[in-house]
RNA sequence: CGGGGCGUAGCGCAGCCUGGUAGCGCGCCUGCUUCGGGAGCAGGAAGUCGGAGGUUCAAAUCCUCUCGCCCCGACCA
């Protein structure tokens, strides 16, 4: 009873300040003129949403097949529901904040002067043929047949499409640079799928594909979407870092990768700590650094079932980092003897690249002792087999004596020095944390783990040539286009947020990304008054072009707090009869936690100021 | 593709070994109470036990085959 009394009296109070506040009657919907013109846009797109009216299920329990945080997040938060076998619907929720993401790149790819187009979805198999790509692929190429038995395949990507399309298109040297891109749902057959989002087989990928008519002109394209990715990284929030990476099987000469970094990541990357050079632990180079040891005579020496370094290091006393370890390796019938310093990984994408990437294997112990004689655990690099090419780590060939494998079972020398290792000199071993970088030559690397979510390629000639991608240039001669392609995972981004941003409570989202900017808190759904605070909040805010979702549903306030802080929009406005007898309600900073009751008069204000801190309003980084 | 695990109500699981009535928690619906951190009580709806074949008087349970999903290793945005 009371508590009637007192709204009654309150209510003049509010409904006064609903009219100074939307500069009408509370239950009008505002005119279009009264909009802030700057905000129609995300007006346009972005009404609130009612959660009673709202397609949003959240679940209180971690779903059983979810590993990684994203993924168990997406699930309770109700954004994502599996179809198959990574492949998922992107419900409402999920599907504003990728509309945000895609928004950033369409705005930053467009400022760096590439233009969008969509290709399909579903291509045949007669451009891929063309490429050399439709035997090469394998099975992640999902194949299909139409009615008439003609082979297609669902685009993994689409340098073949946007290359048939410029090859008819583009003939004078007029009309390039071009670059063109798309925002389009990727299939790729994953061996494995997983981690929902960050694996999927079905994702959305932004990419663009840069025609020019020389290399440096083509260094400028790559140099543009470099720096626009950066912007496009930095405008979603995240902490991430461009490195340098292996170019891999799409081939070219140049490339870089876009790491979201996160302690989930896949990738490890490492990073000077004094200068700017950053690379895939792949493709990280490294300073050499000599590694000397007490010169001792050579000589064989008996290490009774010593087979690994840690054994043979404390068998014999010396460091495993003078110890040296002998790996063999399988490429087609060639069988590798890669040497490198016992206290270092190989690096296998670094093996395989002298290989023109083909693969490579670790040979078996039983057929290294059958068909070559050789015991593993003492194998070393000297008076090896003919048949077997040694590879020597560089780090090897400039240091020592060294501790290496006799080949002979329970054996080893000492005092093995460099003049004494035949062998090709390679770099074979992984950098890690702790090295010295090659770049400054001062600086010392550090490790971070990373989700790779961009990733930019020079290709070259490669797919030009092939299929007949030409221009005539000012001399009149034929020349084939010098192409660039430029991946960003749309969908895996979105996931990359979440590894990066949450809490026990749930997720954290940045300002930028967010489905909606404020979640609206009704505590008391059946009071007048209540309703038409939050009614009156919601239109002053959407007249700012603020994105409110409005929890008006009829649950207990515990269950709204719980999963609004799931939900991690990054303001809370909580509305409660308990405030508002005091005039005040609340707002709470998702990230922070920082709660702040103030006065109903001042909470939109106070609202854009706390958005404002968390950078709303910044179109450009 | 190799190795391991799991398919029973929307979700999480028990039941299976030792064949015979399909069960629990969450969620959902109704009512009452409750109401600032995922409420309580009472009532209710909901399952071709992944599918096919077999054994048996009788199969969620035993056998065979199949499909799907998840986890661990080699690929990639």
């Amino acid at each position: 009873m009371k508590i009637k009394v007192n709204a009654i009296a309150l209510k003049s109070h509010v409904l006064e300040w609903l009219a100074s506040a939307t500069g009408s009657h509370p239950n009008l919907v505002l005119a279009p003129e009264n909009l802030d013109p700057i905000h129609l846009k995300s007006r346009e797109i972005c009404c609130t949403m009612r959660r009673s009216r709202y397609l949003l299920n959240t679940v209180k329990e971690t779903p059983k097949e979810a590993v990684v945080i994203s993924h168990q997040l997406m699930l309770r938060a109700g954004m994502i529901k599996q179809l198959a076998s990574g492949i998922y619907s992107f419900l409402p929720l999920a599907l504003r904040s990728l509309r945000k993401i895609e928004q950033i790149v369409r705005e930053e790819m467009n400022a760096a002067g590439a233009i969008e187009l969509l290709m399909p979805s579903v291509q045949p198999s007669e451009l891929w043929v063309e490429s050399g790509r439709w035997q090469i692929y394998g099975k992640e190429l999902l194949r299909m047949k139409d009615r008439k038995d003609n082979d297609f395949c669902y685009g993994p990507t689409h340098e073949e499409v946007v290359t048939d399309i410029v090859r008819k298109e583009v003939r004078s040297y007029k009309d390039l640079p071009l670059n063109l891109y798309q925002i389009q749902t990727k299939f790729r057959d994953e061996v494995r799928p997983r981690f929902g989002l960050m694996r999927g087989r079905e994702f959305i990928m932004k990419d663009a594909y840069s025609f020019d008519v020389d290399d440096p002109s083509a260094d400028r394209s790559y140099q543009a979407m470099y720096d626009a990715y950066k912007r496009i990284f930095s405008r979603c929030g995240l902490a991430f870092r461009p490195v340098e990476a292996d170019s891999g099987l799409i081939g070219g000469s140049y490339t870089h990768e876009f790491h979201v970094l996160a302690q989930s990541g896949e990738d490890e990357i490492l990073s000077c700590d004094q200068c700017d050079y950053a690379a895939n632990v792949e493709r990280c180079e490294r300073q050499i650094e000599t590694r000397s040891a007490a010169a001792r005579p050579f000589e064989k020496v008996a290490t009774p079932g010593k087979k690994s370094i840690e054994d043979v290091s404390a068998f014999l006393n010396v460091p495993a980092e003078n110890c040296l370890k002998t790996l063999l390796y399988q490429n087609g019938e060639t069988i590798l003897a890669c040497c490198l310093a016992g206290d270092r990984e190989l690096n296998e994408t670094a093996l395989k690249n002298l290989f023109d990437g083909e693969e490579v294997f670790l040979v078996d112990p039983q057929t290294a002792q059958e068909k070559y004689g050789l015991p593993i655990g003492f194998v070393g690099p000297i008076d090896l087999p003919q048949s077997i090419t040694a590879l020597v780590d560089r780090e090897i060939a400039e240091g020592g004596p060294w501790v290496c494998g006799a080949n002979q079972v329970d054996h080893h020398f000492v005092g093995v020095t460099a003049d004494q290792i035949r062998g090709k000199i390679v770099n074979l071993g992984q950098t890690r944390a702790g090295d010295r970088c090659p770049r400054c030559q001062n600086g010392h690397f550090t490790s971070h783990r990373g989700i790779e979510v961009g990733h930019v390629f020079k290709l070259g000639t490669k797919y030009s040539e092939r299929m007949g991608a030409t221009f005539l240039d000012a001399q009149g001669s034929s020349q084939p286009c010098i192409m660039g392609c430029y991946g960003i995972g749309v969908s895996r981004t979105m996931a990359a947020a979440i590894e990066q941003n949450f809490d026990e409570q749930g997720i954290i989202w940045p300002l930028q990304i967010a489905p909606f900017h404020v979640n609206l808190l009704n505590l008391d759904p059946s009071a007048e008054l209540t309703q038409q605070t939050c009614d009156s909040l919601v239109t002053a805010l959407e007249a700012k072009g603020i994105e409110v979702l409005y929890d008006d549903r009829d649950e207990r306030p515990g269950f709204k707090f719980k999963d609004a802080d799931l939900i991690g929009l990054p303001l809370q406005i909580i509305v409660g009869m308990r405030g508002l007898q005091g005039g005040t309600v609340e707002i709470k900073a998702r990230r922070t936690g920082q709660r702040q009751q103030v006065a109903l008069a001042g909470a939109v204000d106070e609202v854009i100021a706390q958005l404002q801190e968390l950078g709303w309003g910044k179109e450009r980084v």
